[in-house]
DNA sequence: AACATAAGAATCGTTGAACAATTCGACAAG
DNA sequence: CTTGTCGAATTGTTCAACGATTCTTATGTT
């Protein structure tokens, strides 16, 4: 009968995590990122605190977490909304990705983040080849997110939490999400082998170029709304 | 009467940073980097609320965002407290800057970055020589805010103040502040030729062992006293 | 004496109401 | 068409209260 108690050490962040307003942020939050919240929308204070029961008061402190997340934008005596990311925002998140995303690979790979990220991998394929391109958009988020952990760095590793929570919202302007996910569910395969291999340099390299890609991508579909 | 108008939008940012929450947690922060709060200690919400002649609703804003940023520790029920860096934050931190300083030095540097450093180090060399070693300290951390500028990305420079931030919870325990940063003073002015002359992987491999340097010595002054 | 336990004090978490401060739109005046 | 004014709506902040949780201290048992 001691097997099983290790596993739940995982879950002991959840523990912690209780406060109301932690919880109402964490609503927020999902809300925001599966875009039922649209950027720009204000959110009420009222309206809101009113929807979850909870006082206006706790439902601010709710706000302040998610705005220093960035995911609102909170303006003095006007209200909370939701952020709505420039051109410039998107560059300087690619800029950011560059930096984090190129260090990560440029590590020796550690097996246990390299199962994450053949995980992930996988999955990405699997939902491809079943059609299901949001799933794909979640893999390729894993994915990311799964390349970062070569870092072992846990501050890192929340930083590109936060930047994936902030990309996704202008993933949202994206009408055919196949169109964008496609093309690289071929290329993160390509980066596992190069990391496989040991091939650091040529995966940085690689990465780059489909950071850059991405990027033109996203900003060609998003420009010309704004 | 066209031409004055487009200055005044650099000042736009002033205007919107105002709330007595966002302005009690500017004192909070300056407090706690200066070490009048000392890591572990307890914030009393009522004792501080109290002092400061806010609400305890607007003090717990305040709270809210330090806690962000790693600042304060908050534990359900028991209350905030300012954070105790372990050896592994520490080590923790250093990987964050030998990532982030490390992308900044191998890119090609803008003269306004330049600047920037050339201006820390010289102000450095100037308080050393009169024996100033807070102030070499603070010109220390200067530099390092400067060289992350070369990345020209709004969100590193936002990542590396927090990290400072966080790390003068540690350097307080410099009971010594020179032993700690003279060896630097002529680093900087080393590592500054190096970019001046365009020599980045130099510059990288100079500044990682910079890093490794620094760390060592924090850890060790830090280690016995945890 | 050591230790578990239970009552009590202190503090946090959250609420609801209240009022001041600020924004914004509409409408009137120049 | 710009500028001033009024009022409704919303946010910013405070205050008092109460339940919930933690810490402290006193109590009683082995």
């Amino acid at each position: 009968m001691e097997h099983g108690v290790a596993d739940l050490e995982r879950d002991r962040s959840r523990l912690g995590r209780s406060s109301t307003a932690e919880r109402v942020a964490d609503i927020l939050r999902e809300r925001i990122s599966e875009g039922f919240f649209e950027p720009g929308q204000r959110l009420s204070e009222e309206a809101i605190s009113d929807a979850l029961g909870v006082s206006r008061n706790t439902l601010r402190e709710a706000f302040r977490l998610l705005g220093h997340e960035r995911l609102l934008d909170h303006r003095l005596n006007r209200g909370v909304f939701v952020r709505i990311l420039s051109a410039e925002d998107v560059a300087d998140l690619y800029r950011v990705r560059r930096v984090i995303e190129g260090a990560a690979v440029r590590r020796n790979p550690t097996p246990q983040a390299l199962g994450l990220i053949k995980e992930a991998v996988a999955d990405a394929e699997r939902a491809a080849a079943r059609d299901d391109w949001r799933a794909v958009g979640t893999a390729n988020i894993r994915f990311h997110q799964a390349l970062v952990t070569l870092n072992e760095s846990p501050r890192l590793d929340e930083a590109m939490r936060q930047l994936l929570a902030e990309l996704r919202l202008v993933f949202h302007v994206m009408k055919n999400p196949r169109d964008f996910h496609e093309p690289f569910v071929e290329r993160n395969r390509r980066l596992l082998e190069l990391l496989e291999s040991g091939r650091a340099d040529e995966a940085a390299a690689f990465l780059d170029g489909y950071l850059d890609d991405a990027e033109r991508l996203l900003v060609h579909a998003y420009e010309p709304n704004a």
